[in-house]
DNA sequence: CTTCGTGCAAAACCTTTGCATTAAA
DNA sequence: TTTAATGCAAAGGTTTTGCACGAAG
């Protein structure tokens, strides 16, 4: 799906996630684990209930509930790892923000499907704009709505299922 | 809240609404009518409940049921009067598309102010971009977050009310 | 030991829907 | 007179929370 290649990173996102629960005096748990290699094993985009379902598969029986797994879906936006990307549906969609480098989407309305881009352009024009107004930026968010190569041939296309089980 | 001026239209909301009706077979209700009104009374932005509560202020007792708020947003939006500006909370926060000329935001995560902004180049970027992807932009949304002017000045200030009774 | 973390079930929330009634055209 | 629109209450779906129990440091 993406086209973009993971930055290499001093610290695995596990580490940095340590790093991060020391500095608030919290506990590296079985739990919290499980969750992060489970969130950083795949660079697709992800919802809170892909995550409950993937983590239900898992074949050595280590489960995390699904009240948890949003408390550190929290916790690791805070932490800085992941990003809330767009919404789909009623979801809130994320994906890894640590080690991987700044990019935007366009996102068909019709499938649903997202094309990653990276545009140096655009960050340095929102810098600009900020500095007008005496903004202070720390990450921005763009989608571009419109319809994809495919839909636009194709106008007959199904949106692809969310939660095939 | 804004510095942008509303463009000069041939035609005003409530009619260009009249005229999306007629094209779908719809009627122009005393409900239609009431909600257009309240809803391009004013510029800001606002969300489903604020509208709601708006409309249960009214001193002329017009109201309009929660659903039907909720149905016509919806439809405005289709008809292209309105837009999804961003999400507050868990709600979707709307401004007027009609009538209003493009803009992007910077959105404080203090205090939830948002900033409007308007950059010709940022549009120019996306179609360049959409182009080498095939892809057909309809529109876009773009939220830089971090701290407005004041925000970064005075670090204690305290975030908006949302809902006020 | 003391405090934090977890799972469960229930709650909270926003939003949508079914249905009987009312009202456009 | 026909078909769409409305309000109400109930349902839906996601996310949050209270609480008792278990675990990390």
């Amino acid at each position: 799906m993406s086209n973009l290649e993971a930055v290499t990173v001093a610290v695995s996102p596990a580490e940095k996630y340590r790093e991060y629960l020391a500095t608030q005096n919290l506990r590296m748990t079985r739990e919290r684990a499980i969750f992060i290699e489970e969130v950083f094993s795949s660079h697709e985009h992800f919802d809170a209930d892909q995550l409950v379902q993937r983590l239900e598969r898992r074949k050595d029986g280590k489960r995390v509930s699904r009240s948890t797994i949003y408390r550190h879906l929290k916790q690791l936006e805070e932490a800085g790892l992941i990003r809330k990307v767009a919404r789909q549906g009623d979801r809130d969609l994320y994906e890894h923000d640590y080690g991987y480098p700044q990019h935007d989407h366009l996102i068909c309305k019709k499938c649903g499907d997202l094309i990653e881009f990276h545009n140096e352009e655009i960050s340095k024009i929102l810098e600009t704009v900020a500095r007008e107004h005496g903004f202070r930026i720390e990450g921005h968010r763009l989608e571009a709505h419109g319809l994809c190569d495919n839909c636009c041939k194709r106008p007959d296309s199904r949106p692809k299922k969310m939660n095939l089980i």
